[in-house]
RNA sequence: GCCCCAGUGGCGAAAUGGUAGACGCGGCAGACUCAAAAUCUGUUGCCUGCGAGGGCGUGCUGGUUCGAGUCCGGCCUGGGGCACCA
């Protein structure tokens, strides 16, 4: 048998089919060793696994099954978030139904996970768009509602007046409907909400003890919820408006710059401002336009800032017999604060570019440290940092924060129009989480619309709420809509004729929970089963991509104290540990007719040192666009199943691995699977050849070969053991390269190993070593090498290497020495000798002498273990 | 526009404030071979020098420090998120 080539493409299967009859990764919730959860994001049925999937899932794997080699009960389950967009936008192009083509995904996807060679338990799998996932959803929206945690209220949506249907807000592209190509119209409807906000305070002050979690997504956590300690001020309209409003209040973080205020604004959104555009028909006109950007923050944050003034002013609140003009601007969010601001354009850029465009008054009045107040001025640039208080009567000479005191109490004390004038408030960024889509492949909302009883639950024994089969998806608007019978139900409670609600739940729902499910998808009476669920939770280590940094994981956190809340789990936060991936990222490309291409469709090739594309099929010329994450709508995506196909499952676990840090986007690139391929048969032959040699192995007194080999064994072990611990598998690869280096060398003197039998325990107990720590790694390759080497039962089995401390450590060390902070020598020296003995050492270094060249030396920093620096 | 992150050889990268470039890819040279593939060995940041060596070098710029890729300020470029893509 020696000699032969590893062969992935009969090896692989067969381990796994080994691992499956044995059910080897099937975790039993009774399990009594202490536990380990392992997560990775789940995928959506796209149709195919990317490279993202194929990094995420390695890294998760190589945790989970080193996890297991440590000695704990593994929990590693792999799921689907099956509900979604893509399945309706299929049907409508495809005229395939939604489920059937989400299912069909999930089987060849499954087939592809299943290649790849992962420890997943497969018997826990769930398909969100499955009833016995969504029934148990349903229940808690049900409960969710009853604690007060879902409601409805009034939000806009992207409406796209020719196909009648909501827009997600990557349908509207330049303003228009993708389909329809029609200018997109906000439209106000009723919908259902998560009242994430009663948590925002919890949700902020919990990130501090996330301490497992990466510093950057509990940095844009907390902005993202943005709590901010400001002022309510309300400002007295000189005049009336149109039903008798005397004041108009604004939320302000800066009451200190009130001095500076140049005028007021409007979300185009405000009741003032509507109640205005219906006698001012520019006004309207100027909404109008408004409602026409869509309703993203990013489009309106970009777009030009526009204003309209209305004409009415409103008086200072400290300046006697001063008013400033109350205008309508496109900038001002509805959801934030109050809807309206007073605008200090020297000290907010946004207000700054507003008052340059209309020509507004620019008053500074924070003064920045060493400036002089008559000259000092604001140009294009507002001064946003902190000063003292000028301009500003009684403010002079006051600092921001002590400014901002005084300007409170005193308004907490004028008492305007029956109320005090100012009123102190947090206020947070976050809004509550809207839940409600008016789309088809989605959960239904189980609640039933009586004419009398008004909203009412569908009872749970009557849960599940199923999405009917027989969905048309020809007509615009929305399929549950306008089926004939589906939404015609008796209310539950008085009997009468009533409706079902047609919106379904936001997908993000379906993923806030799928963790909890996990535990004990057998549970068919309850979305959860208590003992069990609070055994497993919290994730011990959730690995996903950086994108979820916000939105998904705020919602899983809301979600699961929710769950407490209504009696579904037992704590607050659902993930201990988190670890976000970077993306794989690929270029974009463009086909003759403006269309996205996939990689698969063109050829590229080097013209005169430049790349260029063109199509595969001979249709034209390609243009390769910028590097972007791999998405479905960009078709910018690489299909692991032809690596796998043509190097086997091992060989791309090992190059996602290996190729770059892991929280670091990688550019996906052929080049380098080659590199991972030879290493895969490189361990192969290290393990075939070596095992020849291992006949004479006895203990005892170690050569001086044995040893080094030893150290080289123990050292490995310690860092790569340290390195999965902290998901630096780069480091890990690394170290396991120079490991297999060093046994290559031993392995090519055969004669010297046959010689000394120390040196061939060393070597069986490195091989040994090395197969046990490529196990998690390399699966299908570390079980035939396990096989090849003759040891009983599975490497998946096998304990992780122990490390003996006294091969660790080294009897002397190479010290550098600097002199100046230059590097000039080297110092070997015994790792215990202490400071004096280094110093002394140092200076008589040739190299040091020569340097000084006669100078006494100031000092000398000795950092143990570490470096000697001569300062001269 | 706002929030967050990244930038180091030809390429992917490594480096608790302490020898910049470990390890891999690619290149070059050599061994083995009739030859090729595979494999193995050596070499490989830039400039300079016959050489020992010396100088420069982590996007740009300024600072803190005995010492900065790492910390701080200001920029540039690229990426992620911005609430209906998942």
């Amino acid at each position: 048998m020696a000699g032969e080539r590893y062969n992935p493409r009969t090896t692989e299967p067969k381990w796994q089919t080994t691992w499956a009859e044995n059910r080897v990764f099937s975790t039993r919730n009774d399990d009594d060793r202490p536990k380990y959860y392992v997560l990775e994001m789940f995928p959506y049925p796209s149709g195919r696994i990317h490279m993202g999937h194929v990094r995420n899932y390695t890294m998760g794997d190589v945790v989970a099954r080193y996890k297991r080699a440590k000695g704990f009960a593994v929990l590693h389950p792999m799921g689907w978030d099956a509900f979604g967009l893509p399945a309706e936008n299929a049907a409508i192009e495809k005229k395939v139904h939604p489920a059937a083509w989400t299912y069909e995904n999930i089987d060849y996807m499954r087939g592809q996970l299943k290649a790849m060679g992962l420890s997943l338990d497969w018997e826990r799998e769930v398909a969100t768009c499955h009833p016995d996932y969504y029934r148990h959803q349903q229940k808690m929206f049900v409960d969710f509602f009853e604690a007060g945690l879902a409601y409805r209220r009034t939000s806009k949506v992207n409406w796209d007046p020719v196909d009648m249907t909501v827009l997600a807000n990557e349908q509207v592209i330049d303003g228009r409907g993708w389909r329809s190509g029609a200018l997109v119209e906000q439209k106000e409807l009723v919908q259902w909400n998560f009242r994430i906000t009663a948590f925002s305070e919890d949700l902020l002050a919990a990130l501090d003890r996330l301490d497992r979690w990466p510093d950057k997504v509990r940095l844009m956590q907390r902005n993202w919820i943005g709590k901010s300690q400001g002022l309510e001020v309300r400002f007295e309209l000189a005049a009336p408006g149109p039903n008798g409003e005397k004041t108009v209040t604004v939320f302000t973080t800066r009451p200190d710059t009130l001095y500076g205020a140049s005028f007021l604004a409007l979300s185009p959104d405000h009741p003032l401002a509507k109640a205005l555009g219906e006698e001012d028909a520019a006004l309207a006109a100027f909404q109008e336009k408004c409602r026409r950007m869509g309703t993203s923050v990013a489009v309106l944050e970009t777009a030009e800032k526009e204003g309209y003034d209305t004409g009415l002013r409103v008086k200072h609140p400290f300046v006697e017999g001063k008013t400033v003009p109350l205008w309508v601007a496109n900038f001002i969010l509805m959801d934030y604060g109050t809807g309206a601001i007073f605008g200090c354009p020297a000290h907010d850029q946004r207000d700054l570019d507003f008052a340059r465009k209309y020509g507004l008054e620019v008053t500074p009045v924070v003064l920045p440290k060493d400036a002089d107040p008559a000259t000092f001025e604001v140009g294009d640039v507002a001064f946003v940092d902190d000063g003292s208080i000028f301009n500003s009567e009684f403010l002079d000479g006051l600092d921001v924060d002590a400014a901002f005191e005084t300007v409170s109490k005193r308004l907490e004390t004028t008492i305007v129009d029956g109320a005090p004038q100012g009123l102190r408030k947090i206020n947070f960024r976050l809004r509550d989480w809207l839940i409600s889509r008016q789309r088809y492949w989605g959960c239904p909302i189980p609640m039933i619309h009586c004419d009398d009883c008004g909203t009412v639950p569908v009872p749970v024994d009557q849960l599940p709420v199923l999405l009917p089969d027989d969905a048309s998806f020809d007509k615009p608007g929305n399929p549950l809509d306008h089926h004939p019978t589906w939404k015609h139900v008796a209310c539950p409670k008085c009997g009468k004729p009533a409706r079902r609600e047609t919106d379904t739940m936001d997908t993000f729902v379906d993923s806030s929970w799928y963790f909890a499910r996990f535990t004990d998808p057998w549970n068919t009476a309850a979305p959860t089963t208590r003992a069990v669920v609070d055994r497993w939770l919290p994730v011990d280590q959730y690995i996903g991509g950086i994108e979820h940094a916000i939105l998904h994981l705020l919602y899983s956190r809301f979600f699961t104290r929710a769950m407490k809340a209504t009696g579904h789990v037992g704590l607050d936060e659902p993930f201990a540990g988190l670890f976000t991936q970077g993306m794989v990222v690929h270029e974009t490309y463009k086909g003759p007719a403006g269309q996205w291409v996939s990689p698969a469709e063109i050829v590229v090739e080097e013209i005169d040192g430049k790349r260029v594309a063109r199509m595969k099929d001979g249709s034209g010329a390609v243009e390769i666009g910028s590097i972007e994450k791999m998405s479905k709508s960009k078709k910018n995506t690489v299909d692991p199943s032809e690596i796998i196909a043509t190097w086997g499952a091992d060989t791309a676990r090992w190059f996602v691995l290996s190729d770059s840090p892991p929280d670091r986007d990688v550019i996906w690139t052929e080049a380098g699977v080659e590199g991972a391929h030879r290493f895969v048969q490189r361990v192969w032959r290290l393990v075939d050849e070596g095992r020849e040699l291992l006949a004479g192995a006895s203990r005892g007194e170690r050569s001086a070969a044995a040893l080094t080999l030893a150290k080289a064994t123990h050292k490995t072990v310690a860092a790569v053991e340290d390195d999965i611990e902290k998901l630096g598998f780069n480091r890990a690869v690394a170290r396991l390269y120079e490991f297999a280096n060093a046994i290559g060398r031993v392995v090519a003197t055969p004669d010297a190993v046959k010689a000394d039998a120390t040196l061939a325990a060393a070597l069986g107990e490195a091989l040994d070593a090395l197969v046990r720590m490529i196990g998690p790694m390399m699966p299908h390759l570390a079980e035939e090498c396990w096989s090849a080497l003759g040891r009983s039962g599975l490497v998946a089995d096998a304990a992780w290497p122990t490390v003996d401390p006294a091969l660790v450590v080294d009897d002397t060390l190479t010290l550098p020495v600097q002199v100046n902070g230059k590097k000039r020598a080297e110092l070997t020296i015994a790792r215990d000798a202490d400071e004096a003995a280094v110093r002394a050492a140092t200076l008589a270094l040739e190299a040091v002498v020569a340097a000084l060249d006669g100078k006494t030396p100031k000092k000398v920093i000795v950092v143990p273990g570490r470096i000697v620096n001569v300062v001269a």
